[in-house]
DNA sequence: TGCCCCCTGCAG
DNA sequence: CTGCAGGGGGCA
């Protein structure tokens, strides 16, 4: 799935475009893609977005909230009224003729007379969304996340004693434990230990604490490159305009297997670890 | 800790 | 056709 990055990048592009507008209608295409009663949502105002680590949360004017996991596949795409009336699709090259044969809820909103909506698609159905309280409903889903790696308070010790869960984990692996930290997936963990110049084999109680120092700060490095560059998208992943993210145009490692390294031209690896891809050099990380 | 599984579709 | 894809839950 999109992970901190694509979240974050579809957190702020819906925040800036549903906040204030209240739901119409809930149409469920595919059942299992949505837990909960719809009914609950309709004549609600929307309060808040927000994300906590791959996960995002829509807070309702009662006391609901929606939280949605994309997992691997899935997509939120607004599509404003207003692009339905004014010469057609302005905006039709973007993104296909929605609902399409991936589309599992659409969401219709108002704003005054216009009626945007919000269509999630998720072609591999891992994703959900879920209406519920976030307190008494979801509160093991979100109590169990590790730290957000971009807090002010994030620190390196917090790292290291969070990495020390798992210290016999090749560190690559206990970096995409969502409860060590909370966002980082394939594509940012490959990057950020490419920046810290660490191998992804290493296991975690071999780390030095300079080498910790150098992770966090290179976490940070990543993921906010990724924010800046609205995320990255190999298959799936869209913004909510329905654009690619661009983040793997700058990317170091990850996706380049046969091709040179950025830093030093020697030939980028990729090696399977725990059943995902990982992608290193050799002779930056050692 | 490591595997299999949930699904669909695209590239090789 | 097989293998692989931004995730992660459940099981031995």
């Amino acid at each position: 799935m999109p992970e901190l990055p694509e979240v974050e990048t579809i957190k702020r592009g819906l925040e800036k475009k549903i906040v204030g507008l209240s739901v119409t209608s809930v149409e469920v295409l595919t059942p299992r893609s949505f837990q909960g009663d719809p009914g609950n949502l309709i004549g609600k105002t929307i309060a808040q977005v927000w994300r906590r680590g791959k996960m995002l949360g829509i807070d309702l004017s009662n006391d609901c909230t929606l939280l949605i996991h994309l997992k691997m596949s899935g997509q939120l795409v607004l599509v404003e009224d207003q692009e339905r009336f004014i010469g057609g699709h302005p905006t039709a090259d973007m993104y296909e003729d929605l609902p399409n044969r991936s589309t599992r809820v659409i969401f219709s909103i108002r704003t005054g007379q216009k009626i945007s909506k919000l269509y999630f698609n998720d072609q591999r159905k891992f994703g959900w969304i879920k209406l519920g309280n976030l307190t008494s409903d979801f509160g093991y889903l979100i109590s169990g996340l590790g730290p957000e790696p971009l807090d002010k308070n994030f620190t390196w010790q917090i790292l290291r004693k969070s990495l020390f869960r798992h210290p016999n984990l090749p560190v690559k692996a206990a970096l995409m434990d969502q409860s060590v930290i909370a966002g980082i997936g394939n594509i940012y963990a490959s990057e950020s230990l490419f920046l810290a110049k660490i191998d992804p084999r290493r296991r975690v109680k071999d780390l030095t604490d300079l080498e910790f120092k150098a992770l966090k700060s290179s976490i940070v490095k990543a993921l906010s490159l990724g924010i800046k560059h609205s995320g990255a998208t190999r298959r799936n992943f869209i913004t909510v305009e329905g654009l690619r993210g661009g983040f793997l145009d700058v990317a170091n490692v990850y996706g380049r297997d046969k091709e040179s390294c950025k830093v030093c031209g020697s030939k980028i690896q990729k090696i399977t670890q725990s059943g995902r891809s990982t992608y290193f050099c050799q002779k930056c990380q050692d």
